[in-house]
DNA sequence: ACCTGAACACCGTTCAAGT
DNA sequence: ACCTGAACACCGTTCAAGT
């Protein structure tokens, strides 16, 4: 396998310090530590919390530095995704010997999915520029390597992977989806949340929600990444039988 | 069938205009003004052009005053997602009468795809809060209701529904990305724009990336919705599967 | 009951200047 | 080559006051 398109050289971040003779010396920092810090702002109090403002400040600089290294907040969004995927691919890469194709597939959905679940930006920025996102080209072109061990056609194939990013990257997203406030500060637990959800569809009319009545209480019980793999689980059955068994 | 929850009474909005007697009138809106123009604003000019100061500008009055239908951007959003989700449902409804209980299915997810691809920023808003978005509710609840025509349990068919909405509103949101700028200004047309990313796939070692290089073709000439339909056929046929054909 | 004006506390981005 | 300070042109939201 190929190496990736090369990462810029970076040096370790070095916070504002004193010299031994008292001066200052300017802040400096690297591609590298722009990034980790990026995620790390992300991983603590999620997407709102990326300013420049804010990032500059744990880089020990002003805001303006952060801009000799990204363009825009959106390369800087865009850079940081490439960055935690890194950790993806390198997961998937362990994770995908696997005689059957098909079970290739699903773990590499299975750990694209955690990732997702666990970063709900990541969600909006994958494979969003594949120049700036070489690892998240690489994890694409493991998905699709599984598909070329199956009897299809490559437009079978591409519809396939397509289907199975869009389908991991589209519910990861919407489930991890910012917490409600109550939820977020403790006041009540995901479990009292869905509860009261749940109440409230109860309530409704049964004649007109016959549905939403006979679901209620999975709903109220359900566990997300069950249900994720769930419908993963339908997406590769269709596979199957298009493969021809 | 239920009405849905009853909206606000609304009235006509009225731009400030002056009287006979040359005084001035106060602007009054009325909620359907307010998420008519919004939809206006996002339909014209994408998620980043609803702005309380455009938005006030185009009612004809003071940015305060819109907090007075709604208590933030986010109420705000939701609440225009479900008003344009009422054309949605209406469209869903006349579809569904089907036999086979999968082609109702479909029928409904296709027309969500739709209304998503045509506004992106429905995507992100679909469904997150059922109290503001009842007309969401109803095609969540449409949608259920022909799995209750499938020989599933109730879990099954909980999972079932989650996925074609996952894969419907994720698939549809990330096809609705702001095209890059080129695009948008007519610079080049998205064939180009497809084109030259192609070409950059084309250029990587062939080795490394053998899946890339066998659906580039595919990629480079592809339709978002022809996409779309392939990977809702592999969760349909999934689920007839589970259904036992 | 509904709207206004002005302020507050933020944003991303730019730029001339520094080292 | 890389960083700083200060400014620019915005944001969403609040609030006392008006009608």
């Amino acid at each position: 396998m190929a190496p990736p398109p090369a990462a810029p050289a970076s040096r370790p971040s070095r916070r504002s310090a004193s010299r031994p003779d008292g001066t200052r010396r300017r802040a400096s920092h690297s591609m590298e530590a722009v990034l980790t810090e990026a995620v790390a702002l992300l991983d603590e109090a999620g997407e709102g919390a990326l300013t420049f403002r804010a990032l500059a400040a744990r880089l020990g600089g002003g805001v303006a530095s952060i801009y000799w290294y990204v363009a825009s907040k959106e390369e800087l969004l865009d850079r940081a995704a490439n960055h935690v995927l890194a950790d993806v691919l390198a997961d998937a890469e362990l994770q995908v010997e696997r005689e059957d194709p098909i079970d290739g597939m699903r773990a590499i959905a299975v750990t694209l999915f955690d990732a997702v679940a666990d970063r709900p930006w990541l969600g909006a920025y994958f494979m969003r520029d594949t120049e700036l996102q070489p690892h998240g080209l690489q994890l694409y072109e493991r998905l699709g390597q599984q598909t070329l061990r199956l009897d299809l056609t490559p437009r079978q194939r591409f519809h396939a992977v397509s289907a199975v990013i869009g389908f991991v990257v589209g519910t990861a997203a919407d489930m991890g989806q910012e917490p409600p406030r109550e939820v977020l500060e403790g006041e009540i637990t995901r479990e009292e949340y869905l509860a009261r959800w749940a109440e409230e569809w109860r309530s409704l009319d049964a004649d007109s929600y016959p549905y939403v009545h006979h679901i209620v209480d999975e709903f109220a019980t359900h566990d997300d990444a069950e249900q994720f793999r769930a419908g993963l689980e339908l997406i590769l059955a269709g596979l199957r039988l298009q493969a021809g068994g």
